[in-house]
RNA sequence: GCCCGGGUGGCGGAACUGGUAGACGCUGUGGACUUAAAAUCCAUUGUCCUUUGGACGUGCGGGUUCGAUUCCCGCCCUGGGCACCA
């Protein structure tokens, strides 16, 4: 074999092998376990970044793991194609968004072959092929059939020079990005997906999801944020409908100093026609960014509308004021204000000279409240409430809503803080929306004969308007039973709809509908693997989706996702890296210099998945470094396999004993790292002492031998998901007939692990003061006797009696004295 | 602003359920080999104290405990998300 280790060559061979062989090709096998191991798929921006590499590298080692443990084992991969960058690249470059899209996945699924990850590239789905899409666009129109569809106005951002709207991305300090003009809110139709029936059954859903990290959990939970709380009316002074509001706190009822409304609510709008001074503050409301980031650190500004109504209880007369911080979205787009016990409140009142009551006591005597300071929020003992004096935060919500509710003024109500999925873009470069529209403004589905409604591929794109508005072709969608003129949808999908599914179809990638059975063959995903940046937008849709699929009779499960896997970011400099910070690390630099293994080693082993990792080009040689000594350690071993069947009647020598435990101690710290810890870093640590331990090992009969040669091949069958490519060779080299890939996962040998001795700390009053080597099996007052005797312990005890003394088994000795 | 994370040597990190802080690797330093360099190998590498040994030390300030990186309270710094980036 050849001493110097050659990546290149290594790694031509192994991926040669593997595609010969169609390894990772695999089909519904009923009755053998599957598992479906799925990285999010990434957006064609170019080439693979790090964060694409981490990624992959998580999911091929948990895939490799999972295989090597005799699952049937389904990880595929794809494109989620459609996207803003394209048209931003087309506007740079002169090249129409679909051709650079297309080009850019042909470079990248080069890159990711080169990394040796064990895809089924057969199922390979890129979202702007119209085979994929036209699914999503048949769905929207069973969703529309079925009501869970709905066209309404909602806010966009609004460029006046470019004439076009755009993201919030595009959106820098309230101006546009390319034309620098302040950017308008501008109210359009839109379409929207009815997230929020759902809702209950999202949060519900949380429940059954043990496989998912906590926080994630809790992200979604505060974000779907179902709240009960009490719908208010308060009537006019003058004529027309009341105003309502939802507030969590109706025990702060009888507080209220002044209602506070959204820019847009109808109220506002009405009270603006005779008002200059308020249509220009609504003017000044409708500048700048929709990004609900930028409205939270807005300075708080309002205006009377010069209108009032009257409080629910006690009639008083209450002013009605337009705020900046109330979204139109939320809610009524309405709120009662209660300074006493609301700090935005409060600090509201405080800049426009507001009254502050308090009606909120604390319960408790210690607590105090200083109305000078902020806000009285914890809930308390009503005071200067009238009648529901005296009565807890609790009881008053009670009392009060039964009042308002006999009045009918109120009524108790659950609201969520979660809207509806929002779809129109009104982009190019996505799948086209598949409605039509009359000339009297009627919008029809477009019939499942004639889907697709196909995207245009070949077209110039000069940035500004939607290309689609001006290809008569394409606008031009024939006419309706009336022989009235029908004209096509130029809005395309929000891309999270393409995300928000493909892992159905990644089970039936040619299924002749929009899934088949074989989707319930492999779903749910049993591990999905991805950035926590996804913890509440895509996770959050695709759970939705999956319901409604669900309830389309397309699947049979309810979540999608049994295990999640959220990574932390690639940095660099303490920032995301990315293009537009310009601190990248390319990948395939790195790939071209020291080979995927070394690539991959050193992704898993510079810090635990879930953690950010801080890019440092420092480490990688370190990992290359110790290929090349795996390479010597292993190659150099050119003696057959040893077949050992009772190792109990092997005369080992003390050091072949102590080695054997440590092959045995690794394949266990190993096996729980890769399959319940999933701390590849500890995993690689742990290989790496055994390396360490094989090295210094120096057979010196038959037995060493084969104790050498356990260890040399647990190495290579456990780093062999981590480093295929390498290990592919060894393994080959150790004198095996079978390609790595196909050896089942080692056992860690309990007999073999065992301890004969055991090394317990000593300490007194808790500080380490002697270290006690006794046998494994010692008894308690063995060890304390041990204890005590020792001289440095004895030193620090003073001649003092100790008061107890703490066994920590395995561990340590705590000997507690004064 | 709101929601969710993170903060440990010169650096990445380890310490899994409250039990010996610093595993493993990087970097640095010293040495071996070499005409020399690279590569490789060996030793050493938290700070401080003259020491066999000891003091201090996990962002900061308190608390609980025989014992706290780990639990509790209050801060500071920092990353992610905030509904049209993906």
């Amino acid at each position: 074999m050849d001493p110097h280790y050659h990546p290149q060559a290594v790694e031509a061979e192994a991926q040669e092998y593997w595609e010969a062989n169609r390894s990772f090709q695999v089909s519904e096998e009923p009755g053998r376990e599957k598992f479906y191991c799925l990285c999010m798929f990434p957006y064609p921006s170019g080439r693979l970044h790090m964060g694409h590499v981490r990624n992959y590298t998580i999911g091929d080692v948990i895939s490799r793991y999972q295989r090597m443990c005799g699952r049937n084992v389904l990880q595929p991969m794809g494109w989620d194609a459609f996207g803003l960058p394209a048209e931003n690249a087309a506007m740079k470059n002169n090249v129409a968004p679909a051709q650079w899209t297309r080009e850019n996945i042909e470079y990248m699924r080069g890159q990711l072959r080169q990394l040796g990850f064990a895809y089924d590239w057969q199922r390979e789905i890129a979202t702007c092929d119209p085979d994929y899409y036209r699914w999503e666009q048949w769905f929207f129109t069973r969703l529309l059939e079925k009501g869970l569809v709905y066209r309404r106005e909602s806010t966009v951002n609004w460029d006046p020079v470019d004439q076009t709207v755009l993201a919030n991305e595009q959106v820098i300090d309230g101006r546009g990005w390319r034309s620098g003009a302040l950017v308008e809110k501008r109210r359009i139709p839109q379409w929207f997906v009815r997230i929020t029936a759902y809702a209950e059954e999202l949060l519900q859903g949380l429940d059954d999801l043990p496989g998912w990290p906590a926080q994630v959990k809790t992200m979604q939970r505060n974000w779907i944020g179902k709240s009960r709380g009490v719908l208010v009316r308060f009537p006019r002074t003058d004529a027309g409908e009341p105003l309502e509001i939802f507030t969590t706190r109706p025990d702060t009822l009888m507080g209220v100093t002044y209602m506070a409304l959204a820019a847009q609510h109808p109220m506002v709008e009405a009270a603006a026609a005779d008002n200059p001074e308020l249509a220009s503050f609504i003017d000044e409301c409708n500048r700048g960014s929709t990004a609900e980031a930028d409205l939270a650190v807005m300075e708080k500004k309002g205006l009377p509308l010069g209108i009032s109504v009257r409080h629910p209880i006690t009639d008083e007369e209450i002013p009605v004021w337009v705020a900046n911080f109330v979204l139109m979205e939320y809610g009524t787009g309405a709120v009662m204000s209660v300074p006493a016990h609301d700090q935005r409140d409060w600090e509201f009142a405080r800049a426009y000279g507001l009254p502050v009551r308090q009606v909120i006591a604390p319960a408790t005597a210690d607590a105090t409240v200083d109305l000078d300071s902020g806000a009285y929020v914890d809930a308390g003992v009503l005071v200067n409430s009238g009648p529901f004096d005296g009565l807890d935060s609790a009881e008053a919500f009670d009392d009060i809503a039964a009042y308002l509710s006999e009045r009918k003024l109120g009524d108790v109500q659950v609201n969520f803080r979660l809207r509806d999925w929002g779809v129109s873009r009104q982009r190019y470069w996505g799948a086209p929306i598949p409605v039509v529209h009359r000339e009297d403004g009627t919008v029809l589905p477009v019939a499942e004969d004639d889907l697709p409604v196909v995207l245009p591929e070949n077209i110039r794109y000069e940035g500004g308007a939607n290309p689609l508005h001006s290809m008569t072709d394409f606008l031009n969608a024939g006419t309706d039973d009336a022989e009235q003129p029908l004209r096509r949808e130029t809005d395309t999908f929000d891309t999270f709809m393409e995300s928000s599914w493909y892992y159905a179809r990644f089970a039936c990638p040619d299924a002749s509908g929009m899934l088949d059975a074989r989707a319930n063959y492999w779903l749910p995903v049993d591990q999905y693997i991805g950035g926590i940046e996804h913890a509440i937008l895509h996770l959050l849709y695709a759970r939705f989706f999956h319901r409604l699929m669900r309830d389309e009779g397309l699947v049979e499960t309810d979540e999608p996702f049994a295990n999640l896997l959220t990574q932390g970011m690639v940095l660099k400099d303490g920032a995301k890296m990315s293009k537009s910070k310009g601190n990248t690390v390319d990948p395939q630099a790195l790939i071209e210099q020291y080979g995927a293994d070394t690539v991959r080693l050193f992704m898993m082993f510079a810090a635990p998945p879930e953690q950010t990792l801080e890019w440092s080009d420092s480490g990688v040689e370190g990992a290359h470094r110790f290929l090349r000594r795996l390479w010597k350690l292993v190659g150099s071993d050119e003696l057959p396999p040893v077949s050992v069947t009772d190792w109990t009647a092997l005369q080992l020598t003390g050091n072949a004993t102590a080695l054997r435990r440590k092959t045995h101690q690794t394949i266990a710290k190993v096996s729980d790292d890769v399959s319940r810890r999933y701390t590849f870093n500890t995993a690689i640590a742990a290989v790496m002492e055994l390396c360490n331990e094989i090295n210094r090992f120096k057979p010196t009969g038959e037995g060493d031998r084969a104790v050498l040669r356990e260890a040399l091949e647990s190495v290579v069958l456990l780093l062999s998901p981590i480093t295929p490519h390498i290990c592919h060779r060894l393994w080959f080299s150790l004198g095996h007939e079978q390609a790595v890939i196909h050896e089942r996962w080692p056992a860690a040998d309990p007999a073999a692990m065992r301890e004969s001795e055991l090394r317990l700390a000593v300490q007194v009053n808790g500080k380490v003061r002697a270290q006690l080597q006794v046998p494994a099996d010692a008894a308690e007052d063995a060890i304390k006797a041990a204890a005590l005797a020792d001289e440095n312990v004895q030193r620090f005890l003073e001649g003092r009696e100790p008061k107890k003394i703490i066994l920590v088994p395995r561990k340590l000795v705590n000997i507690v004295v004064a």
